[in-house]
DNA sequence: CCCACATCCTACCAGTCGGTAAGTGATTTC
DNA sequence: GAAATCACTTACCGACTGGTAGGATGTGGG
């Protein structure tokens, strides 16, 4: 007999990855269970219906980039060099996972499902458990600081956007320009999002190069 | 009798805006054609099936995105300044129409859809159409002439996704931060990408702060 | 040993999906 | 003025959806 914690942790690794590519309405629960050789209803004996295990997921979601966030926030010093640290850690993380990135995006595209998740009793945490402190820490920076939260929110949607975009789009970049060119624009990718963060929060180019333009 | 080409136009108009909104998968035919007071049939009739009608869909995405693209580059005098002005030219496009940008991130996203739609005989531009000469404006560029595409790619897949995630998460931020901070957000976030991009592209920050731009 | 429980199954449900077939009434064409 | 065409309808199809009911097969405690 499988344990059930062992069944559940792998129902939500399959969902997951699942959900990352097909979206919410597009994946069905016999398509997930079916993944590990289960039925349906196997899967609605571990997650009582869809929003709800939806809801794990984000979950478990939320507590990895929580857990990102706050390891950016201990090891850098000022705000600035924490999120830079944030970001750059998220964007390594869709590079050995980019399911967690696309898994971000619909998350926060797809209202319907993500509501729907969170009002049917939905426990753990949510993804506004991320984005509440992100925001804070943007308006310590020394750029936004005296910002209204919805500077701040905008700046964060900015970033978001420029880290997760490219692995979520990955799939349909690739059927465009050919393997080689995503790839190469894959393997760049870490390095260049990071050069774009730091211009945002700081207003001056990244350190290597030796010409200082910033006043 | 109603004119074929104006029900097919508004069953562009209002398919458009349901796929942005609830994606390709969460869309039914009879859902679109409910919103003109047609059967899902009527709209059968116009399109022949699902795949056909999202890539007329796309093909009138990819119209609007490209014109705006040429718009710029006939505007702008520096390929920086041409990308800064489309970029600009698509976020406003996004505050009176966010739905637009919805869409383009789901026809970004949702590979599965995308895909289907154009091997399906999907007639007419494609994103592709627009993407191609976006990453050739990008390799124009002082910074990144002489780069790859795959780099290329990679910016613009950045900037895209700092333009778009935005509007495609307001819904969803909304009823996290309630509406006056998104509203707050979606007031500056013309201004504030405008300076991300420009300082992306150019190295330093925008002309307000007096610093003067390349030699 | 037996009972309670957990895990997972088969069988089934009403509802919806995309799509086909055939027909109706108006408009145009020859 | 008959025929063809158009826009659109009702009626229907098989496949699949999320979800329920009840049973089979194990496992652990008293």
């Amino acid at each position: 007999m499988i344990p059930a914690s062992e069944t559940r942790q792998n129902l939500l690794r399959e969902a997951g990855k699942l959900l990352a590519e097909h979206g919410y309405q597009g994946t069905s629960l016999s398509m997930i269970a079916a993944r590990l050789g289960l039925t349906k209803q196997a899967l609605l004996h571990h997650f009582k219906s869809k929003p709800l295990l939806y809801g794990a997921v984000l979950a478990e979601l939320s507590e990895e980039l929580l857990n990102v966030l706050f390891a950016a926030m201990d090891q850098g010093e000022t705000p600035e060099h924490q999120l830079e640290v944030f970001f750059s850690a998220v964007a390594a993380l869709g590079q050995e996972n980019p399911d967690r990135l696309r898994l971000l995006m619909r998350a926060l595209t797809e209202a319907d499902a993500t509501e729907a998740a969170r009002s049917n009793g939905g426990e753990g945490r949510s993804l506004q458990d991320v984005l509440e402190p992100l925001v804070a820490l943007i308006q310590a920076t020394e750029a936004w600081e005296g910002s209204g939260a919805g500077t701040a929110l905008g700046i964060a949607s900015q970033l978001l956007g420029a880290t997760c975009l490219f692995p979520a789009a990955a799939k349909i970049l690739t059927a465009g320009f050919g393997t080689e060119v995503v790839d190469q624009a894959e393997q760049e990718r870490c390095d260049l999002l990071h050069k774009l963060v730091h211009q945002v929060l700081t207003g001056m180019p990244p350190q290597e190069l030796g010409a200082s333009p910033a006043g």
